[in-house]
DNA sequence: CTTGAATATGAGTAAACATTCGGTTTTTGT
DNA sequence: ACAAAAACCGAATGTTTACTCATATTCAAG
């Protein structure tokens, strides 16, 4: 491993042809199939030039370092979840409480049933790769709107301070969905998981 | 690195005498301080001998595998954890249901107290390694003594599935307490946090 | 004190891995 | 058709790291 320190941090060029893009499509794919179905450990920068079928050459061509790639990933990830997270609460936020809320819940859980196994891997595989924080960014990002949210249905909530009342939400939600989708045989099927799951926020916040 | 394959599974010695004994005890306890304080990429076997103050060949006649010292420090932990459970499950069994989650949700977070840096790491960091399966086999466990113990409640119980009900209840305090454990400061007090949870269960179990 | 077993040592080995670089092929614009 | 740019290639490099082994030291029993 070449010092890490100086390892150059921006991109080598930028894909300015189409199969160029492709052949960055093609890499983060396979970045994310191995990671998904052999775990971080096998998540060798030649490994994944191989499955993409480009060589190593072409990998550093476009990311300057192995944790380019993830970071790149990650940031995919998040911003899918981001996006779909405000969608929702956009279209939803002139629903009643339990609506909007299992909207909300159904949208989170549905977002990790895109790639199941990718979801996990991002979440309980990756070593403190730093970029990794940027998923608990996400989170705390929820938390806050969710926060500015039950301010404003104070008067209906049972419990008196919002901003612990989304912690508490944004985390149940979030290790319950992901504990849901890794046994789903065991337990019931997925609308039931999300029903499951609202029913025990909305006994939590609201009388 | 020799190949993984073939490595012996099986201490090279077992430690006879109390220096050795000591020798054992200093190797894990610099890896679970390596672990803890910088993570997983900083936990070499070089660097794990050199902090116990004991020469890497030390460190293989004991351990046969790098692998084999994180077996060993999630073991003594799951063994922890296990045995603080079934303690104040039997403590506390002849108790009320709201008396007997809040003493084993108070016990977990407890538990987690002990070293919250080490218990972040092993939940964290440690999924890459086949033997976090321990972690999760501890709380699955933990899950049917649950299950067992609300199937006597079923007439006050408000859900009708005592084995999902347990499901979620576990997973919803651990995810909990691991989260309150992350960020204590923007919270409340210990005991604010363990009782928030218990009575999010609480409500979620019994009417 | 002696002797054998247990324990400790640390330079050395080999393999894995991230990254580089010199050169070839393909595409684009003219 | 022809240059220039972009994309691609993959053997080679240098470092990291798990693990070994030949040797030295310490302990315990007779």
């Amino acid at each position: 491993m070449a010092s890490l320190g100086t390892t150059a941090k921006t991109p080598r060029k930028k894909p300015l042809q189409a199969r160029a893009q492709a052949t960055v499509e093609a890499l983060l794919e396979a970045s994310a199939h191995i990671l998904a179905s052999a775990g971080y450990e096998a998540l060798t920068t030649n490994h994944v030039a191989e499955r993409a079928g480009v060589s190593i050459g072409s990998l550093y061509q476009y990311f300057p370092s192995k944790e380019a790639i993830i970071g790149e990933l990650v940031d995919r990830h998040c911003d899918e979840m981001n996006r779909l997270f405000a969608e929702v609460f956009l279209a939803s936020s002139h629903l009643s409480a339990p609506q909007l809320a299992r909207a909300m819940v159904s949208a989170f859980y549905r977002s990790k049933c895109r790639n199941p196994a990718l979801s996990r891997a991002l979440r309980e595989q990756l070593p403190r790769v730093k970029r990794l924080n940027r998923l608990e960014a996400s989170l705390d990002q929820m938390t806050e709107v969710i926060a500015a949210y039950l301010t404003t249905q104070r008067p209906l909530l049972r419990v008196e301070t919002p901003k612990q009342a989304a912690f508490y939400a944004v985390h149940l939600v979030e290790a319950l969905c992901m504990a849901s989708l890794r046994d789903p045989s065991a337990l019931a099927s997925p609308e039931a998981a999300v029903n499951e799951i609202t029913d025990i926020v909305m006994r939590y916040l609201f009388p």
